[in-house]
RNA sequence: GCCUCGGUAGCUCAGUUGGUAGAGCAAAGGACUGAAAAUCCUUGUGUCCGCAGUUCGAUUCUGCGCUGAGGCA
């Protein structure tokens, strides 16, 4: 990809070393191993990891792990608050420069599509903030008036935004109502290069093996006391339909709590949620072509390592600032 | 042993008064610019348990067999 002569009057891009892949397929230890080999420090690009008090059901890094190497963007909120990818995007760029600065590798691992993208491609976002206020009247509109009069008012506002929503998805109406209707209509606009010297680097391990471990991981949490983190947030008032209570694990463990799930419907739905996330996950990859892949065959800990150390290897000839400091065995 | 009701998509089931079948869920694929672990869209999937009989034609009717559940001994 070449870049642009607008592009290349802005000052030097900040160097970045991005891990993707879809829910348990190894990419949070494969950044911590890179992060320990070079000065890096990991940003985590992941939805659920800002809230705290969700430890188990967001497979957040152990407390040793954030010792050994620093992670930003983990345990930044209460569950109560709101989070979303505009707050990342602004805040991981912040990160990247603050790390860089320090003369330090960000290594940026996340599972969330949107997030990466909007920060690799640059996601130029309306003006236009969340209004909860008017999206509740939104909402209750098309509750009362159906999804197709709310959607015939964006045609009416906005209908370039309208163009590039189905008219069933109410969600995204009514953000794009909530832009146009504060005259910062929503736009999808973005960098024609990546915004960053960017090297990343995506697992990819075939279906069968991928939905074995995210069984296993599940079934792993649930030993881990998945139940009891749920039921804690619960009792500290944390209302279960907030938007952190949404997270895969948690809703369905609420769901459990009250009676309306027996344990085993649970545990299937949050094994079932699970794959549907990373089937969806696959799918935001599909589209960034410029992710360099590793495929992960068996999942052994030999073969993770061996990607650790060809990942090493590209990481090393990236930029001469980063030098490896633990070459030879890792762990 | 006898009686009754079942055996149809990966699962739960509907249906064909005889012209080789369809829902929900799962699955697969896709979209995505301020909830994204959210939200939404599209699409199949079949020895209709087996064998024989009747019939131009059987998944459908008949017989036998296999098999599941319940009941009676």
């Amino acid at each position: 990809m070449a870049s642009s002569p607008v592009e290349e009057k802005e000052k030097k891009k900040e160097p970045l070393v991005a891990i993707l892949g879809p829910t348990a397929s190894g990419k949070s230890a494969c950044a911590l191993a890179l992060a320990q080999r070079f000065k890096g420090e990991i940003i985590s690009g992941d939805s659920a990891a800002v809230y705290i008090g969700m430890d188990i059901g967001t497979a957040k890094p152990t407390e040793e792990e954030r010792k050994a190497v620093p992670h930003h963007l983990v345990d930044i909120l209460e569950p109560v608050a709101g989070y979303n990818v505009s707050d990342f995007k602004e805040q991981a760029a912040a990160c990247i420069t603050d790390i860089v600065a320090r003369g330090r590798l960000p290594i940026l691992a996340g599972g969330t599509g949107l997030y990466a993208r909007a920060l690799l491609e640059d996601y130029a976002f309306s003006q236009a903030g969340a209004e909860p206020a008017l999206r509740k009247k939104l909402e209750e509109e098309a509750k009362r008036e159906g999804a197709a009069a709310l959607y015939e008012k964006l045609q009416a506002t906005d209908p370039q935004a309208a163009a590039l929503i189905h008219p069933n998805n109410v969600r995204r109406t009514v953000r794009a109502l909530e832009a146009a209707l504060s005259g910062v209509p929503v736009r999808q606009q973005r960098a024609r290069v990546l915004a960053y010297d960017a090297l990343v680097m995506g697992l990819k391990l075939p279906r069968e093996l991928l939905y074995e471990r995210i069984d296993a991981r599940v079934d792993a949490m649930l030993a881990a006391g998945l139940e009891a983190e749920v039921a804690a947030l619960l009792k500290k008032g944390v209302p279960r339909d907030c938007q952190a209570m949404q997270a895969i694990g948690y809703r369905q463990m609420a769901a459990y709590l009250d009676g309306s799930l027996s344990y085993a419907e649970m545990v299937s739905k949050v094994k079932q949620a699970t794959r549907n996330f990373a089937k969806r996950q696959l799918t935001w990859y599909k589209k960034m072509p410029y992710i360099k892949w590793w495929c992960v065959k068996e999942g052994s800990a030999a073969e993770y390592d061996e990607i650790i150390e060809s990942m090493s290897e590209k990481i090393a000839g990236m930029s001469a600032s980063f030098v490896e400091i633990n070459t030879g065995e890792s762990q």
